[in-house]
DNA sequence: GCGCAAAATGTTAGCGCTATCATTTATGGG
DNA sequence: CCCATAAATGATAGCGCTAACATTTTGCGC
């Protein structure tokens, strides 16, 4: 920076405002400092500026997994939001694993991250109080609470599968299965377990546990699955999934078998992944707000950094449940 | 780092070795500074240490897209090697867009990354020499070239492309269409078209313009697509598809429609998704070696970063042909 | 207990930038 | 043309850490 500003003719401190803040350079010195810069194939570092204005212009966000597309939307509108704004999105993986989400936090927080974006909200104890001595906005997503960390930006999972339920049972359908993820750390399956099973409470039709299934996310096991829950229980005439990755295995099972869906069982899934509608049939499930969270979340969060207090700390996106031909 | 250090009674530089060399403390001045670390709920400020130690310990990947979750099998190997080894992995998407990823690879060179993964061998050649001035190890992946900025990693999705091809001509396919992808800044896809049309070269088929659809890769415009090129090309008995993604969007079609695959039509793909094998009929395609480009790129940076010269600079990791039902 | 090498710890400077305040230069009204 | 004010630029310090070197302590053979 020291070459730039001496090639511009300039002290070091102009340089740096042509690049921060050009509007308080004159146009004619802001030139001959571009010029320089291109000259010199000068690279600013970050790392300096970071340390010395202590803010990173960086913002972290963690989900679950890649390999499923479901959060590759959300993170997009995130991204897309952010970087409008001159931050950069930093994504990291939990695996699922709260133990795995705290080493990615607390990487996060030594790199000096502005703001933190989690998905759900079961974090490990430690998380939570790294992240409220942080003095950071924290955004946690997909989900809601009544006491987040901060903010709570999502759809509630358990009015979601509560709903779905209800509507199998308004089709007719009286015996209907679960097909749920493993709920062990992740808060969002749970919910939806839980939104099934107090459906069922409400028309009156007693949980059967042999008609429940949990099972990881993951085409195969969908299929898997939901041979074992038929074998498990014949009777069954509908399934609700609590993800459509596992509807849609479970559906290909079934035309693998011959089983007419939705004749001899009705299936309907969550999330409304963009396959759900090529299958044969068209899944029916829940659509969920996936690039619409992204953006509330990267909204709230130029508010926060921009010092305001944020206008709400939870926000609501609902859902909707898109009927098509396997119920 | 000061208050940790008058709270173990040691310099600051004690505390700073405790945390980077823990061998070269003794164990009892170890304890100390842990427990006063806890106590102070002392967060090491990586910034600073980046800054100070001309290192950020810190990998940058750069992929075309985490929606399609092709890549993200690729990211994950990359990680757990990384990770293993005190390196955190920072993943940026380009969405197929050379501008996109040489901003990006601006970003992460202003943060000091200290070495850079990118997608395929096409980018701006402002990103080239950007990465040839930047001084670290580079590893171009998922395609290979002669002349990479630094190091290859992949297999040659020509040669691919190549042997499909001829394999649906062994097995009795004569007229065989082509799904590409959008080739421009895609030279995956592109090596990919350019195998399938020398393979017809090899096998004294003249290559006819409307047998080759190029689109997007997402799994309606598979099913759009095959519509398409039947509707140009009725003849046709076999469809090599440069992606399963749309491989599998033209099977789903087929079966709307009533289509027998692969009787009426034989449809190859390729990446071998995990959802090909679930289908009916289950996907012949190709499987690349998706987890092990990964982990052979954190090797190769690995041995780079600790200043050994990489054992080799283009390493091809083969691909593999997997017959199914659906040719 | 002495001397010496090795191990452990400390001192100092500086990484490259920006915040803060100081100074210089332009602007414009009387 | 002067002065008050605003706009543009500069000097300086310091962000929190680690590299490099300096010093102290320990261990051990004799």
């Amino acid at each position: 920076m020291v070459d730039v500003a001496q090639l511009a003719g300039v002290s070091s401190i102009t340089v740096s405002r042509t690049l921060l803040t050009p509007e308080l350079v004159t146009p004619a010195t802001r030139r001959m400092v571009e010029k320089a810069i291109k000259q010199c194939g000068y690279i600013p570092n970050r790392v300096a500026g970071s340390l010395a204005a202590n803010r990173s212009r960086t913002v972290a966000v963690i989900v679950p997994t890649i390999s499923n597309s479901l959060f590759a939307d959300t993170v997009q509108g995130i991204t897309d939001l952010l970087e409008a704004h001159g931050y950069h999105v930093f994504l990291g993986t939990s695996n699922y694993d709260i133990k795995e989400e705290e080493s990615l936090v607390s990487a996060f927080l030594e790199r000096r991250a502005d703001a933190m974006v989690l998905t759900g909200i079961s974090h490990s104890p430690t998380t939570k109080k790294l992240l409220r001595n942080a003095g950071i906005p924290v955004v946690e997503m997909w989900n809601l609470t009544p006491r987040p960390i901060d903010m709570a930006i999502g759809f509630s999972n358990f009015e979601a599968a509560r709903k779905m339920t209800l509507f199998l049972a308004s089709r007719g359908y009286r015996k209907i299965g679960f097909l749920g993820g493993v709920t062990e750390n992740n808060d969002r399956t749970r919910d939806r377990e839980r939104g099934y099973l107090a459906a069922l409470a409400e028309l009156g039709i007693a949980a059967v546990e042999n008609r429940i299934v949990r099972t990881p996310f993951d085409f195969p096991m969908g299929g898997t699955a939901i041979a074992a829950l038929l074998s498990k229980s014949p009777s069954l005439d509908a399934v609700f999934a609590a993800s459509d990755v596992l509807a849609i295995g479970a559906i290909l099972e079934c035309n693998r078998r011959g089983w007419p869906v939705p004749s001899k069982i009705a299936i309907a899934g969550m999330d409304d992944s963009p396959l759900g509608s090529q299958l044969s049939p068209k899944l029916t499930t829940v659509r969920i707000p996936r690039y619409g969270i992204g953006t509330v979340v990267g909204e709230h969060l130029i508010e926060r950094l921009r010092g305001q207090a944020s206008s709400k700390r939870i926000v609501d996106l609902g859902f909707e449940i898109v009927e098509r031909e396997s119920t």
